[in-house]
DNA sequence: TATTTTTGCATCGTGAACGATATAAATCTG
DNA sequence: CAGATTTATATCGTTCACGATGCAAAAATA
């Protein structure tokens, strides 16, 4: 019974990380077509509701650091979905904006929102209980990404 | 408003995706002293629930593939937390065994679930809406994973 | 103004996730 | 029992996530 908490139904971290890779693999059908990851989904997101931005406030709205954002960014432009430029006022900064292709992709990316909502809704009922979640995660997120 | 549901503050999935991201980085300062990363630790957790399990027994428990299991279980072996030995009733199976180093962990990692719990509480006061998070993830889980 | 500190971005290395593919052993089926 | 199918594991390639580190420009401070 000493080792009870360690057991591994009784984490609540564990069932986290599993939601997140299964959701994640959710948008899998929807976002395959459009030669996109999930995490290249959440930049143009980013970037649909404000192009031209700094790479820093792309990584603070995603919760990232530039480590893992620059090499996203960069992966993006090679396969043509953004441009990278120096920034004119301060010139440490690189400006992403959206090519002519990633623009367009908001057209075709429109429905993923409705549809994967639909898609969860369809295996577990209720509404109720998904946007119950959506509070408490912000919670969390703000309580552990203080420091 | 024809975009509104493109809007990233209405996406649950970053939310999770962010709350997963988070939450394993809160084991970081247990972990690192251990020298072990988290999804390890959630093999050693399996583990030591039950000693003496084959490759694919792990992977159903963490929910993950034997292409994701194997390579983890390779590194693992290789810092000497577990020995990977053929199967002998069915020979394709590999028996992983937790070596002396891995049991003896167990030790060392008894306090991590209530440490955690306790960071994650002194941080976002109520217990109630962490316990209620569960449940829900557990049907998200549920129903994206059947397939 | 000179020096220090901070900020923005990038690179490198490691460990995961995961799709695709391969291989051998076990199991099923005709 | 022979051939087909499934199962258990492994390998490879790509993309992420992130700690550590580096560097130049901007901002703060002396």
């Amino acid at each position: 019974m000493e080792y009870k908490q360690l057991k591994l139904n009784n984490q609540l971290c564990f069932r986290l990380y599993t939601a997140a890779r299964l959701t994640v693999g959710a948008y899998h059908p929807y976002l395959d077509p459009l030669g996109i990851t999930y995490p290249q989904y959440l930049v143009l997101l980013v970037l649909w509701e404000q192009n031209k931005q700094p790479v820093c406030d792309i990584a603070k709205r995603l919760m990232l650091d530039t480590n893992t954002v620059t090499p996203l960014l960069q992966r993006m432009e090679k396969s043509g979905l953004l441009r990278r430029t120096k920034g004119k006022t301060d010139t440490r900064q690189r400006i992403v904006s959206l090519t002519e292709k990633g623009t367009t992709l908001r057209e075709q990316a429109k429905h993923i929102p409705e549809c994967l909502i639909a898609n969860i809704l369809e295996k577990m009922g209720s509404v109720e209980e998904l946007t119950t979640l959506v509070p408490t995660l912000d919670k969390l997120i703000e309580g552990l990404s203080e420091r």
